[in-house]
DNA sequence: GCGACTTTGTGCCCGCGTTCACAAAGACTT
DNA sequence: AAGTCTTTGTGAACGCGGGCACAAAGTCGC
């Protein structure tokens, strides 16, 4: 499930702040979520639950790490260097547990060879040859929209099973290729949207000017 | 809807190669949609088809950019000036149309006063009064998940109604606020899942070692 | 102008995910 | 040890959103 991240940051959170129990109901205010569906979806990886008490707080963590798959460490690479890869290389929240960037490919001679975050930015001509030999297994995409797809297909080419898109475009993929697109303009348009409906709503209740009915 | 900023996307591409009019199977699939769901998502907002023709591209761009709210100009505050939001800050896809980046804002002094993309960082303590000043209406929060809260609290104070949430945290709102949380993280987290169970599977099509049943 | 063809707009159905509500299970009290 | 109380796990109902399929509507050819 999509959520179960989100329980381990929270669990996480909870963890730093020293404590061991939890009720659904609490974590699920942490997460963001009912404790109903909360309950559901622990049920789904099994009974680490006690019933009148709650979850052992690091035992849960543990076992949705596990269930995430964050045991062992994930190659990640990293093509397109502008502004947004530049930012992804150095993010300190990239590299939490389980994932590691190892390779910066990007097609402008102007970056190539530069220094980014203690790594040597690659040439995108040498992908196939260095995700093959970093044994890359995520690739995220930083490019404009137009080169996109021809990342993406050069990733999958090589065995790269998942994509992380930030360029505005749909990848096209074939099946058992999992891409997850974040697109920061679509984002802001959504809250433009929500925004200019709370600015409709409030002058409906308050009117400048009467329309006729 | 949430999809509305996706076919916006997909009809000003296909503007730019000079396409006018367009079927709803062919907007489809760029949009990444079915054919069905577009073309109910359009007829929210009236009939701007033509049966047996299509839909006109720059017409009905213009019509979703007026249902977004794009029209107008929303100025736009970004909290948090480490490598994300420096990012953010620079990122040209921020820049689109509809959109204008007028305040930038961190806690430490270092960063405070600095120029970047071509605007001085200011002090979170002065918020209110820049907020305020600038007419901000959308928040974009790049701060340590730590401090998201507390910055969030006081931008809906000062009457913000939409923010953008990079922290690694759930926020609580009044109500009438809307909040969308981007977390890279998480994305990572969820490829790792799907990752996990592609290998797992797999291994079942092609087994090491025979397992009793 | 009329018929055939294309494409939109939409009513209906279906399936998934969420929520409710409760029984089972364990802890705590006396 | 027995009863009470808390909290999990889950069966059942509900609602929403997606997909199918078709009628309405408009275009194009003749």
């Amino acid at each position: 499930m999509a959520r179960l991240p989100e329980y381990l940051r929270a669990l996480t959170d909870l963890a730093e702040r020293g404590i061991a129990s939890v009720s659904s109901e609490e974590l699920a205010i942490v997460a963001g979520v009912r404790s109903a569906k909360l309950r559901k979806d622990l049920s789904h990886l099994g009974s680490y639950g006690v019933r009148g008490v709650g979850y052992a707080v690091e035992m849960l963590a543990h076992e949705i790490s596990r269930e995430l798959g964050l045991s062992k460490d994930r190659p990640v690479a990293i093509v397109g260097l502008g502004n947004l890869g530049h930012a992804l290389a150095a993010y300190s929240g990239f590299a939490t547990r389980g994932f590691h960037v190892v390779a910066l490919l990007d097609r402008d001679d102007e970056v190539v060879g530069r220094e980014i975050a203690g790594m040597t930015v690659g040439s995108v001509e040498d992908l196939e040859g260095i995700v093959r030999e970093k044994a890359v297994v995520i690739g995220v995409i930083a490019t404009p929209g137009a080169a996109a797809q021809l990342v993406c297909d050069r990733l999958v080419a090589v065995g790269v099973r998942s994509i992380l898109n930030f360029a505005p475009c749909v990848l096209s993929v074939p099946e058992g290729v999992v891409v997850r697109k974040v697109d920061l303009a679509t984002e802001l348009q959504i809250l433009a949207f929500h925004e200019r409906r709370e600015a409709l709503a409030a002058s409906e209740r308050m009117p400048l000017l009467e329309v006729a009915p």
